[in-house]
DNA sequence: CTGGCCATACCGACTGGTCGGTATCGGGTA
DNA sequence: TACCCGATACCGACCAGTCGGTATGGCCAG
């Protein structure tokens, strides 16, 4: 156990590799990026990279993979750790858009090449994504049947809401701009809560 | 004048080209879609798509010019006809998620593949989004002036949200689905409206 | 200690096939 | 005939992936 091989641990070279294919993937598309393009960038030959991996498409899995790991193990601890409604919310969303700012590149690459992972990858993507999108329609279900959310919008339009702005935010978002990730997500955990009759913070 | 190649009319043969290009390039991204397999899908050869194009990215172009002359011409009009701040964002929003779902390919490639054009188009589509998103922010901000809106949120986070679910609304909208766009966008507005503090309908 | 052996890590020229784009010609219409 | 629309054959560039080979280092027998 003294190399860091376990669990998500990648090795230099490798970590190299996938760094450098997703900076590439977000500017320039997973088709539109060649095998040389990566390797020269991650200062390794293409030998090293098949040797690695087995085919370019092997990337885009792994970027997915580290992802959507990430979100669903905070969506469960998020979940577990708060108990008002409105709380959880804000956290969901705080925390969705801080991982998101953080990782710009790999939700670019998520949203916009998501389609191109063989059937079975999307299969199994697909049912982590639903299990997240329902999870968090649950929290609000729950909290509009027990009157702590207005009822009039439905739980769905609220969520495909929220997931939309934080897709998109690789669109917009800029590091080096006036608004941090933390202040970011809280102002759309104030309009979330606002349009469900929740009052800015308790 | 007697052939109907004015302003926006496309010949048959180049309709036929776009509307095959559009679906292939939603389905399989601008890159991973090849000419032959737009020319078979709009049942011409190639030779008669090089007759009408100049460049495979020249089917970009064309997509993407019809969609938002479409979408600034409905934005403008909309901004004239309506007096009331609250009328005017329900009308764009569900305007906005009417033209959307009804060109669902159109805005899947144009959502995704957008930066494959070239710097000078780029310049220009970021110049005319940019006029549809400050024209819309100012609609906001006018009203939290003259305090029809809550002035809690800012107006930039509203635009953000508010057009961040239309441009992910090609991921999730089935045609078949069980609510009709009108409704859709008639929810998303009763949601964005209840943020900014005004309650359903007038 | 040492020398032979093997596994793992890595190299980079090469290939089979594909792709965007072009050159050229036929055939219908005026 | 003249001209445009479109068909077909073709080209040069490029790309994902391969394959024969090298380097390094650990390990075990002598």
């Amino acid at each position: 156990m003294a190399t860091p091989t376990a669990a998500d641990e990648l090795s230099p070279v490798r970590e190299r590799i996938v760094r450098a294919a997703v900076k590439l993937f977000a500017a320039k598309g997973f088709d539109g990026t060649t095998v040389q393009e990566i390797v020269t960038a991650a200062e390794v030959t293409k030998g090293a990279l098949y040797h690695y991996y087995t085919a370019k498409e092997d990337l885009l899995y792994e970027i997915y993979r580290s992802l959507i790991s990430i979100q669903m193990a905070d969506l469960d601890r998020i979940i577990a750790e708060h108990a008002d409604p409105a709380d959880t919310v804000r956290a969901i969303l705080v925390n969705l858009v801080e991982t998101t700012a953080a990782r710009v590149d790999e939700t670019a690459v998520f949203v916009r090449e998501m389609q191109k992972l063989d059937a079975e990858c999307m299969t199994a993507f697909r049912a982590e994504r639903r299990r997240y999108h329902e999870t968090f329609r649950s929290v609000v279900e729950q909290a509009q049947a027990t009157g702590r959310f207005s009822p009039t919008v439905s739980a769905e339009t609220v969520v495909l809401i929220a997931l939309g702005v934080v897709n998109q935010l690789p669109t917009w978002y800029r590091p080096d701009g006036p608004k941090s990730p933390d202040r970011l997500g809280n102002e759309i955990a104030d309009f979330v809560l606002a349009g469900l009759g929740v009052g800015p913070s308790a």
